[in-house]
Formats: C-alpha cells, sequence, structure tokens
DNA sequence: CAATTAAGTTACAAAAATCAACCAGTATAC
DNA sequence: GTATACTGGTTGATTTTTGTAACTTAATTG
C-alpha cells in the first residue's frame, strides 16, 4: 500500500507505486480542502443556514464557503435545501455518506486538541 | 466547540464561534498541505530517501516533495539526515511527534477505501 | 428613511501549486 | 569514450487556488 522500493542492479525501481492518487492523497482530495474540513465538521449536528456557517467559520470569506458547499453537495457529502422564508434561507445539511467521514475528522480533532505548545504557532 | 449559534431579536449571533482556527482547521493547516499526508504515510514503515519519496508519490514535483518536507521537518513531524554515500544521499524519517498523526491517516485510509464507486472520479 | 438580513456573485489581488529544465558529481551500460 | 542514470535538490514561468471587498435583490427593523 505505502510503495515498495527495490534495486536493480544500480536502479532503484519502485514496485508499489501509489497507483496515481494513494488511498491518502484521495481522500485528501475530497476532505483536504480548505475549509472542506470545517465545514462538514459544523454540519455534524444537524443542519446549518449559509451565513450561519459563515459566522460559524470565522476566517472564510463567503466565496470559499460556497465553492466548497457547491463542491461537497456535487460529491453528495451535503444537500442543499431552499427554505420558503422572506427573505429565503438555504439549508445545508450532511447526508449519510458525508456523515462517514466525521469519524476521521474526530480523530483530526483528537489529535490537534493534544498538540504540544509549539505547535500552535502555526494555526 | 462547533459554535453554537442563537437568535436574539431579529439578530443572529454566534455563541461558540469557531475561536479562529477550530480543531479541524488547525491540524489541516499542519497535516491537509497538498502531499503532506501522503508523505508522512510512506515514511510510516522507517526513513525513505528524497528521490524513493518522489517516485513513490508518483504525481507531486521534486519541488512540492522538498517543499513539503521542509515543512514537515520545520513543524518536527520529520527529520532529515544527509547519508556521506557517494552522491550523498538525503534520508527522511519520521519522529515520534510525526507518528502521532498516524492514527488520523489511517482513518482517512480507511474512509478512503471504503469510497462508493461514483466517488473515484475525483481521484 | 436608513440599516440589516438573506445567499450568494463579481472583479481583482495575492498566494500556492504545477511543470519542465537545470545544476553538480559519480557510476554504469554500451 | 560517450551517453545515460543516479544523487538532492533549485530556478523560473505558468496556472490554479485563495482571499478581499464591494455589490445584488427583496423584505424587515427601528
Amino acid at each position: 500500500m505505502a510503495g515498495r522500493l527495490e534495486t536493480v542492479g544500480k536502479r532503484r525501481i519502485v514496485l508499489e507505486a501509489c497507483t496515481e492518487p494513494c488511498p491518502i492523497e484521495r481522500g485528501m482530495r475530497i476532505l483536504g480542502g480548505k475549509w472542506t474540513g470545517s465545514l462538514l465538521w459544523h454540519l455534524k449536528d444537524g443542519p446549518v443556514r449559509f451565513n450561519d456557517l459563515s459566522r460559524m467559520l470565522g476566517g472564510a470569506s463567503k466565496k470559499m464557503i460556497a465553492e466548497r458547499l457547491k463542491q461537497l453537495e456535487e460529491r453528495g457529502l451535503v444537500t442543499r435545501t431552499v427554505l420558503q422564508t422572506a427573505p429565503v434561507s438555504v439549508e445545508y445539511e450532511i447526508t449519510e455518506f458525508g456523515a462517514t467521514a466525521l469519524k476521521f475528522l474526530d480523530e483530526l480533532r483528537i489529535w490537534s486538541e493534544n498538540l504540544p505548545q509549539e505547535q500552535l504557532v502555526y494555526s
């Protein structure tokens, strides 16, 4: 899975080269986009409206939020529902499939919450 | 942790707004860079040399690999050792701290390996 | 009447990622 | 002997992503 190396004569070859994107890379391309993880995470307790997400993610622009939500919707991790209020509001909800990513996100949360002091610089 | 919302009159406010980067975002800024997860993952079984990593990650340019490794080294997830061979070779090894991220990466691997067919499009 | 809310979009600027070529010095295949 | 591959990167140009701030339309609040 991780790719094995071998030396044939003086030539080095990769035996199990990551068949293009390896599982880690493949997952990261879906969940690793900027703000993607946070968005999904903030939807874990139930539907949230666009501007509320925007408020909760303090730091992300509406543009990014809109783009990421569009992607998440396309990929079936999130659903978008227009509510007939005045003015109309839009609710985003995590799908069953989207929820399967929560376990991994929770593992990330645990890791991040236990970072040593000196790592907090990179926030 | 995920940020709570409340409506005061007609005004909506966020009670526990993500204190700037929430744990998910904080973690993603360390592990979520492109190729970062893969690099760490490929180091899980022992030290690997620069060009071998490059071969294993098929798709990432040397520039990206060099940059990501530099970052990982700065942040203490990886060590860099120059071997006095001819020509000199450089070995990268995951640190004890770096290894703490492997649990999370493994969770991602599991998730990615169980993606439904239609998700494979995004690879 | 002026301000605020809803959920975005637009145009532009800045930052990050990708690509291909190149460097040096050594060893190997032909 | 010469062309090639190997080592671990660096360089510069280009493309893609992100970020910023302003704007939209229609309705409500004070």
